[in-house]
DNA sequence: CACGTTGGTTTCATGATGAAACCAATACGC
DNA sequence: GCGTATTGGTTTCATCATGAAACCAACGTG
């Protein structure tokens, strides 16, 4: 069967996905984040098969992450930027790193470091802040129905109020909503 | 072909990917952070197949990111847990998620909210950040080879140095070195 | 010890991925 | 202008992953 969309779902990280989750294309935005903008250096520095690197490229321009326009030289030469779309998505690849390089480590240490070109430093490690600094775990927030929230949602969240600590969850967020 | 493996690259993002890149696996971590702990509510909340989600909760208690463990009641019941490692993906999946709001939003806004316990506000934008507390962008952050780097990254970050605006990217970060 | 509940596995149809071969647009040498 | 290299693809085919539904097994309960 055809591979179920995660677009209609009413859960923003679902709706991310539906976008980027796909085999590869965060490893593309990584790329573009390297700096690299050609198809040529994208498919050598990944060693992904160009079919389905010319499929990524063209979701990832119809969908407003990159942008492709032409560039001078030798042949038909092309090049992939970030958008501002894109860009905004640096936190995410951030996180992913620093996760990766702390429970799915190289040997030797983290093959990749990202310094703070003004102080010359490394980043600071990223997490969930409270408005006023606070670091927050998992533990410490509360997941609340939102104003895009469907009835589904709505629903499930009140269950889940209602059976606190004695068992499961409650309808469901897949298929509540519309795209937008 | 078969799908081919993130889990040899010399890039921590990579590696991450390998283990929770899968179409779906991100989603269950989802359910995870809200509470969920069993198959039916995984499946239920989800509308996930029931040979996939058994496929993606063996291998994520295989990773180390769910445990496994049997509770009370009527029929096999049993417990799917975050374990450490699990609740370290908390920033991923809230980046992810601010990012969804932004850009993949659900008519009417965001489907959910997350709150900070103690203060009952909403928990702050997510932002990479310098040791000092500047907010970071992309373009103020310099990736430099790490200690675990392979010979292969190390070549293509001087090329990338060499070429700086005039082109492309250098060697690969695939296959740089064997699996920690 | 029959029965419902829970948590699977099996089977089959179909889509996604990977590798290699093939094709097209552009700049450049001449 | 014309052939050719470079770049950026598309096509083809074999194999793997996904989805739906049917089937099966462990456990607790009456």
């Amino acid at each position: 069967m055809k591979r179920k969309t995660f677009g209609r779902m009413n859960c923003s990280i679902a709706r991310a996905l539906e976008l980027v989750g796909e085999w590869w294309t965060m490893l593309i935005l990584r790329e573009a984040f390297l700096g690299t903008r050609r198809f040529q250096d994208f498919q050598r520095n990944l060693g992904i098969a160009r079919n389905i690197l010319s499929a990524r490229l063209k979701k990832l321009v119809a969908r407003g992450i990159l942008q492709r326009s032409a560039a001078r030289g030798g042949g038909r030469r092309l090049e992939y930027r970030l958008t501002e779309k894109g860009r905004a998505f640096f936190p995410v690849l951030m996180a992913l790193m620093q996760w990766g390089d702390r429970f799915a480590a190289c040997a030797g240490g983290p093959p990749v470091r990202v310094v703070d070109r003004v102080a010359g430093e490394p980043i600071a490690e990223l997490n969930v802040l409270a408005r006023d600094g606070r670091v927050l775990s998992a533990a410490d927030v509360r997941m609340v129905p939102g104003p895009g929230a469907g009835a589904l949602t709505r629903a499930r969240f009140r269950r889940a109020q209602a059976v606190k600590a004695s068992g499961g969850g409650g309808e469901s967020l897949h298929e509540d909503r519309s795209p937008a």
